[in-house]
DNA sequence: AACTTCACG
DNA sequence: GACGTACGTGAAGTTC
């Protein structure tokens, strides 16, 4: 068919498809020979989904996918800086390139480029030559670039985002039509193609340039009529440059292509040339998925040679098929399916239960999985229907003893020679613990995970299941359902139940197999046997026991808010002259910003005031000029303190006492946090409050047991010691030799003030910046911490990397080696990936300073990992628990009379827990406090 | 479900 | 006056 009217073309920007893949996809190599193809397995995939995705209605008559040839291209010869800012490509990406044309070539879709020139120049004329036929275009991609070819019937769409971009997604984004698209890139420049622009001119003054002037010639003829006289300037001085702008940023309509439009007719894909090439990279799902798709049967999959690794997955990985897995009813059973176990030396395990509260939950069944599709799940607590009237209802036909059951799976999975493999492993290990079984040895695929990719993405199964073993699990919704109608598990008929409980025991299984080999060559093996697998019995003990809670004090406290919350509440009616919902922040602002004429309301992206607390603090110096105002604010801010306190801490921590202990069980999630600090969850006993003195009388609730004390130890300035150590700094690291104050330190030498002269406020200065450098400091954060001007703020910084140059050299080097690996690392060698690093814009910012940050924080997360997994044996010989973690903290419960023992034990294992895999150049101090209650121990 | 606010280190 | 900014979390409440 010839290309003409009610024809529609797709160009594809074959290089975004490339980089995307890249970047979204762990380094991926080839099983047989190690050729890395992880871009060119995440280009299929997109390119699959692409042709999945545009078959239907509008589906392209025409395609084609466009790449760049080369890095030279005649934009080079008009300005030689052209994108000379551009790092290298990757290493492990050249060899991908050329396969990537293959595989276009392999899905039998048109694959075009051009020396010279770049993949956009092509795709402007090949638009033009389609519009110029009476046909349609759509260009599958979101670079801006391409944004000056939208409109009369060419509009691109994002596929990451699924979403359309037309005339008016360019407008909103350029802030004038397509047809003015470049003459404000040649304004605004851009840093990533190294196009100069208009100094001092971005695309928002840009855009408004534009649109009042009408064009970039006109408005260069007339700059010297603008008002301002820095944009006057930038134009006038540089309208050669900006013109020279232009050029580089027009995309040439007329490149010499040698097709046609007709050459980029839509064909069928030759089956068998595209399962040979998906089978050749050795892409086993998609390969599997194209044959299913095309009813054919997919090639012998290449040979792997043998290695030595006992989790080298088979040659031969079975699709997930629910329909082969097993339901154990009887002994016999289950007794064959232990011996397996036995033989191989492993076994994945998952349990289901009535409620995610480990410690409320009822063990409803177990599964299990030997070999890659062979699973099993065992029914032991499932009940018939919805019971009677009386709630009663009958335990269902075809299970197992309870009892007799565990007491088969107790030797196996209490057996030194046999790994439990789990995911999420401390759920199941406190379920079975409750059971009388201690699950040992262990591994878990989320820990793994986490070791190997933390910063990338979640560790939850079904993210690891879709990432990794391009399956996606049978969600528990199914099962279950969600909201007022969830049923629990055991209410599941067993058939469902086993085709999901062993499915997950089976994808446990595969990803296990996946992860085991690969830790090494992440070189996370320590970090994950040393600092991550450790933790699950520990924390596991830790969330067991709890922490005494006295439900009482806390109704007091309740009481007591409640009144002072309803006072408030009158008052702040009676100033506001209407009752409203206080705790609404846009009734708020309305109130405040409209209604009473406060100045200088701010707008978020919602459209509504911000009402934070320091936006109130602001308006409670009004005194002067709106003392309704003023007065108004600051009872809002007396509300919000004790509604806070109210709601998340006096109310909600009773309902969190477990009515079988009478104490709090939190549950803290190992892989939660990016840095390697835990998290606490469930309830979130790591933020109670402590910086207020009304707020810290909650402690006063956590109490010890009768004849009991609670003990806290906790680091001192642990963060800024690693600091100190990590980066170099030979004036702090002597001033925590000799036991200073460092803050005050710190503000002696940036003030030049003698530490007998020390104000408090010039020392709080210095601790506002000594806690910003961790941060990854900036002129304006410091600025507004100290709420002083950002001038300032920058000069106390400079002052500061002048007086500590390691600093600066620390965060030089974080920031160049994240941007060099794509992740930093602590002194334990715990790995953060930061894909943003590369990104532009203020994403980059942010990825920067959590660069910084996350080596320090990182480092301080694991060296109290390292006392946490010494604690038990440490403390071994004393009535003591370790029961709660707040980062830099630990909470015990001992007897009254170990209280200075376990001080002394303790403090030792704190302060000696880097060694001896780390020697740091600065000493670890330990404080200790105790006491009737944690109010006293802090 | 998204957003805002605020509690902690 | 290109952009928007301290790092890391979780929970409760309101709004859509």
């Amino acid at each position: 068919m010839a290309f003409g009217k009610g024809c529609h073309l797709h160009l594809i920007d074959g290089s975004a498809f490339i980089f995307r893949a890249y970047h979204a996809l762990p380094p991926l190599t080839r099983k047989s020979d190690g050729l890395p193809v992880g871009a060119v397995a995440g280009f299929c995939n997109m390119l699959w989904k692409y042709i999945e995705d545009a078959k239907g209605a509008d589906a392209p008559t025409h395609a084609a996918v466009i790449f760049d040839k080369g890095s030279h291209t005649f934009r080079n010869d008009m300005y030689d800086k052209y994108k000379a800012n551009r790092d290298e490509m990757p290493q492990d990406l050249r060899p991908q390139m050329p396969l990537t044309r293959e595989a276009t070539k392999a899905f039998n879709i048109a694959c075009e480029e051009l020396a010279g020139y770049e993949a956009d120049d092509i795709i402007a004329t090949l638009a033009r030559q389609a519009r110029e036929a009476g046909g349609r275009v759509t260009i599958i991609s979101s670079d801006k670039d391409l944004m000056q070819l939208v409109g009369g019937g060419v509009e691109m769409f994002d596929a990451m985002k699924n979403r359309a971009i037309g005339v008016e997604e360019v407008e909103a984004k350029f802030g004038v039509g397509p047809d003015r698209v470049i003459d404000v890139q040649a304004l605004a420049g851009d840093s990533v193609d190294n196009i100069p622009g208009a100094p001092g001119i971005g695309v928002k003054t840009a855009a408004l340039l534009i649109n009042e002037y009408g064009d970039l010639e006109t408005l260069l003829e007339r700059a010297g009529e603008i008002k301002q006289p820095k944009r006057r300037e930038s134009l006038v001085e540089n309208a050669d440059q900006i013109r020279l702008s232009k050029q580089l940023v027009t995309l040439d309509p007329q490149t010499p292509i040698t097709f046609t439009l007709d050459d980029l007719e839509i064909r069928e894909p030759l089956v068998e040339t595209l399962l040979e090439f998906l089978n050749q990279m050795e892409f086993r799902t998609l390969t599997r998925r194209v044959a299913e798709k095309f009813n054919t049967e997919p090639p012998p999959a290449i040979e792997v040679t043998a290695s030595t690794d006992a989790a080298t997955p088979a040659k031969d990985v079975p699709p997930i098929t629910p329909e082969n897995y097993v339901c154990i009813r009887d002994a016999e059973t289950l007794t064959q399916w232990l011996d397996q176990a036995r033989a191989r030396g492993w076994v994945a395990v998952d349990t289901e239960t009535t409620s995610l509260d480990e410690m409320q939950a009822d063990l409803v069944g177990v599964s299990l999985c030997i070999e890659a599709g062979q699973a099993a799940y065992i029914p032991l607590g499932h009940s018939t229907g919805e019971g009677d009237l009386f709630g009663g209802s009958e335990r269902a036909e075809g299970q197992m003893d309870f009892d007799a059951a565990l007491a088969l799976l107790k030797p196996v999975l209490e057996d030194a020679s046999i790994l439990k493999i789990g995911q999420n492993m401390k759920y199941d290990f406190k379920i079975f613990a409750r059971n009388g079984i201690r699950v040992a040895p262990i591994d878990d695929t989320m820990l793994m995970s986490y070791a190997m990719f933390s910063g990338l993405h979640n560790h939850g199964m079904d993210a690891l299941s879709d990432r990794y073993l391009n399956h996606q699990p049978l969600p528990i919704k199914e099962l279950i359902g969600s909201g007022k109608s969830q049923i629990t598990f055991d209410k599941v008929a067993i058939d469902t139940a086993t085709r999901y409980a062993a499915e997950d025991a089976d994808i446990t299984l595969r990803l296990w197999q996946q992860f085991k080999p690969r830790l090494h060559r992440e070189q996370v093996t320590t970090v994950y046997e040393t600092l991550e697998r450790p933790m699950v019995p520990v924390l596991a003990d830790m969330e067991m026991a709890g922490v005494k809670v006295d439900a009482q004090v806390l109704s007091r406290m309740s009481n007591a808010f409640a009144q002072k919350l309803a006072g408030l509440e009158d008052e702040i009616a009676q100033i506001a002259g209407t009752p409203f919902n206080v705790g609404s922040p846009k009734q708020l602002g309305e109130i405040l910003f409209d209604q009473m004429g406060v100045e200088g309301g701010k707008k978020g992206k919602t459209g509504a005031y911000g009402t934070g607390a320091d936006v109130l603090e602001d308006v409670t110096t009004l005194e002067d000029v709106n003392p309704q105002a003023a007065k108004l604010a600051a009872r809002v801010l007396d509300w919000r303190q004790i509604s806070k306190l109210k709601s998340t801490y006096t109310d909600a921590l009773q309902t969190h006492v477990n009515p079988d202990t009478g104490r709090v069980h939190t549950s803290y999630s190992i892989a939660g946090a990016n840095t390697g600090r835990l998290a606490s969850t469930d309830p979130n006993l790591q933020n109670i409050p402590v910086r207020s003195e009304e707020g810290r009388r909650i402690r006063e609730a956590f109490v010890a047991g009768p004849g009991m004390k609670v003990v806290s130890l906790d680091y001192s300035q642990i963060e800024l010691r690693i600091l100190a150590h990590v980066a170099d700094l030979p004036e702090m690291k002597q001033a925590f030799k000799e036991g200073q104050d460092i803050h005050a330190m710190t503000a002696s030498e940036m003030f030049d003030v003698p530490l007998d002269q020390m104000t408090p406020d010039i020392r709080r200065q210095a601790k506002a910046i000594n806690f910003g450098v961790i941060y990854g400091i900036s002129g304006f954060g410091l600025a507004r911490n100290l709420r002083i001007p950002r001038a300032e703020a920058q000069g106390f910084i400079d002052r500061y990397f002048e007086r500590f140059p390691g600093i600066r050299q620390y965060m030089d080097d974080t920031v160049g080696f994240a941007k060099e690996h794509k992740f930093v690392q602590t002194l334990f060698g715990r790995k953060i990936h930061t894909p943003e690093i590369t990104a532009k814009g203020p994403a980059a910012g942010f990825a920067k300073r959590a660069a910084i940050n996350a080596p320090i924080q990182g480092a301080a997360a694991d060296i109290i990992r390292r006392a946490m997994i010494r604690m038990p044996a440490a403390i071994g010989g004393l009535p003591a628990t370790m029961l709660l973690q707040v980062h830099d903290e630990l909470i015990f419960e001992v007897e009254e009379g170990a209280v200075d023992d376990l001080i002394t034990v303790a403090r030792a294992t704190m302060e000696g827990a880097a060694e001896p895999v780390v020697k740091l150049s600065v000493p670890l101090v330990v404080d200790a406090g105790q006491g009737a209650s944690w109010a006293e121990a802090h």
